[in-house]
DNA sequence: CCTCTTTTTATGGTATACCTTAATTTTTAG
DNA sequence: CTAAAAATTAAGGTATACCATAAAAAGAGG
């Protein structure tokens, strides 16, 4: 396994998680990636003849067991070293995930439970996302998102998606995890989500509101 | 900078150290690497053309200023992982190299900066080689080696070069620093060392005395 | 059922970093 | 000075992982 390999693996358990799908579309996974499909479809191939996903052209492609397990080792990875690079050398919240990114492909199964165990067994990483067990299991998180919020509902914040300009985005904002966000109403034809949080307004479009998980109150 | 570019100036680096001459061979280079003479000419002839290196034809390669500032980063990146690995993680001696290795790899300046300080701003690495300062000082270690031991001394180890199968055969027999080593005397024309070590007595060959640096006790 | 869109395949190309085998050049040692 | 040894270059090859362009196949909707 290589640093391509694991990339695809990785989106591939993002995509089928966030749209609690098995199959993936190789299209998703060619914009995920930015790659084109042609290049997707290679790789696709090279990873079914290594028995690591399932791929049906024209009927999108799945991790196979042997896949799967790789992927959430990434996922452990990657979420693991968050905390590290959070809790132990205070990086900032959008610096973790491009650190975190280059760390995880170079963690051996030894350090993983090394670091886990270090790390005081953490359940979720910074962002709020669970961390897969060392026997791959992974306690399934917040599901609702700020996008199935109704105006008058006020929204705690669970978790986010570790997606490079959403934490950007959020980090200048001040909203962390457990922010409590006052959902006003809707805008452009409910494109937009008006909320109110520490006596500021924020329109929040659907790649913002859709990638953040929590809880509501009435 | 990539993985193979930054393999091949940290070789560069430890190769022109341990021979303490700026010029290094290609040949030697291509041992320490494992790769033929003819990759290693290619490589040369990239790295070149970056201003990494100065490479004569027939008169062996020098690392530039800027090629020697990223191969310090990388020692210093090694070194520093290994002592978070040891002193935090609780890896075993021998490990330490191998997982140092790919970490190294995938750390940024920040990253090093922040673990440099979350570890105490520490002067050596687990086997008693210096760690290089931020701005890329060194601050030299023993330089004598057990290999120039008489009979009659006592070497003391305060470093040993960070090279596999020494850190096996040394932890398998309970050499570690500050150990102290009765040298006994000579064997096969000189090319084997006897020592005494908590009432073991060692056969050393050159491959093992010329990679342990320390004092001498007379 | 047929068109349109999407997906896949076919072909050929790029860069990196290795390799082998075989010349050729340069250095070095006698 | 010259032959042997060492270093380099030449030529062609491999695998990985991308790319573009274009053709072909399959699925989806009316």
């Amino acid at each position: 396994m290589n640093r391509a390999e694991e990339d695809y693996l990785k989106q591939l358990y993002e995509l089928s998680t966030n749209t609690q799908s098995e199959r993936v579309k190789t299209a998703d996974l060619s914009t995920a990636l930015g790659h084109t499909a042609q290049s997707v479809n290679e790789m696709l191939k090279r990873l079914s003849d290594k028995n690591l996903v399932n791929y049906t052209p024209y009927h999108g492609v799945r991790l196979t067991k042997k896949g799967h397990q790789n992927a959430v080792r990434m996922i452990r990875a990657h979420r693991l070293w968050e905390v590290f690079l959070s809790d132990k050398l205070d990086l900032s919240w959008e610096a973790l995930h491009e650190e975190a990114e280059k760390l995880e492909h170079a963690t051996s199964e030894v350090v993983l439970d090394k670091l886990y165990t270090y790390l005081g067994k953490p359940k979720t990483c910074i962002h709020g996302n669970p961390i897969p067990t060392a026997d791959g299991q992974v306690v399934q998180g917040a599901t609702l998102t700020l996008a199935q919020a109704e105006p008058g509902d006020v929204f705690i914040v669970r978790r986010v998606q570790d997606h490079a300009p959403l934490l950007t985005y959020l980090q200048a904002r001040d909203i962390a995890l457990g922010a409590r966000l006052s959902v006003v109403g809707h805008e452009s034809l409910g494109d937009t989500l008006v909320v109110k949080h520490q006596n500021q307004t924020h329109r929040l479009g659907q790649s913002i509101t859709a990638r953040m998980f929590g809880d509501i109150e009435t």
